[in-house]
DNA sequence: ATGGTTGATCCTCAA
């Protein structure tokens, strides 16, 4: 972002996107970078082998790649054009599920425009009594650890899908959700937890609620009718956030063939 | 209709 740099404009575009598979995905991705014109995208559900993953498509167009995944669940991007430094996955002390490389499958760091974008994929709990949710719980206490470690290095982004639902405003009916994943006490905590140390939902001031939803599952035709969830965040450490000078929920990504079912979550952060 | 949609390691599981 020197001077000279005739895309320079004082002001950062940042972006999170559950894709649901990259590579069948990548051509609403790559035209969606473009027309909203952003500078930093954290991907999640990126659903492919690494060397599947169709890297020369970013950076024809100027854009640096890390991806980071093992299964065709799992696996987490950030495609940057002001530099992708330092970039690693994983997180310290990571329980494990399954196969040992999990955890670190679902976050990856780097360092971007002189912020640390970090792109969580939050495991899905499945069902309140299912051992996942137990796992998801545990996994957050420990991303909460290291979020707070960070948070004292500099500016950090936390960015990408949650899996909860924090507040009842945030799910299309809360009498459809009740004894479901994603708004129980423990998963709201665990997300409050990331609050009470000191990071910030730098999107919800702009566009509080309700009905303000960033996922609408592909059954029903949730979509076309308005029945979402808000569950993919961007949670900035306070220098970050009093930087943020707008955000968006780019809902023309979930519209049509081929959309994934979450939308792209924007924010413009300004250089000072 | 104990159903519905989408994607991948594709006829089964995960989301």
């Amino acid at each position: 972002m020197a001077g000279g740099d005739l895309r320079y404009r004082g002001k950062m575009r940042i972006a999170t996107w559950n894709v649901n598979s990259i590579r069948s995905r990548i051509e609403r991705v790559i035209p969606s970078l473009e027309r909203t014109d952003v500078d930093i995208l954290a991907i999640q559900e990126t659903k492919t082998r690494a060397d599947q993953f169709p890297f020369f498509r970013f950076e024809e167009i100027g854009y640096q790649v890390a991806h980071h995944g093992f299964n065709q669940w799992n696996g987490v991007a950030i495609v940057s054009r002001v530099g992708l430094e330092e970039a690693a996955p994983g997180f310290r002390d990571a329980p494990s599920w399954g196969e040992a490389s999990e955890p670190e499958a679902r976050v990856l760091v780097g360092r971007c425009g002189g912020i640390r974008i970090v792109s969580v994929y939050v495991p899905n709990g499945r069902n309140i009594a299912d051992p996942h949710m137990d796992y998801k719980v545990e996994w957050l206490a420990r991303l909460r650890a290291q979020a707070q470690e960070w948070l004292a290095e500099g500016p950090t982004l936390l960015m990408g899908d949650w899996n909860i639902a924090p507040r009842d405003e945030d799910v299309w009916s809360m009498e459809f959700y009740e004894d479901k994943s994603h708004v129980s006490p423990r998963e709201r905590a665990a997300f409050q937890s990331f609050l009470d140390t000191g990071y910030v939902d730098v999107v919800r001031p702009v566009l509080p609620g309700p009905k303000v939803y960033t996922y609408w599952d592909y059954q029903q035709l949730r979509f076309q009718k308005g029945r979402g969830m808000r569950i993919d965040f961007v949670l900035g450490s306070p220098d970050i956030a009093a930087r943020v000078t707008g955000a968006a929920i780019d809902r023309e990504e979930r519209k049509g063939k081929g959309a994934s079912d979450h939308a792209p979550v924007v924010i413009e952060v300004t250089d000072g």
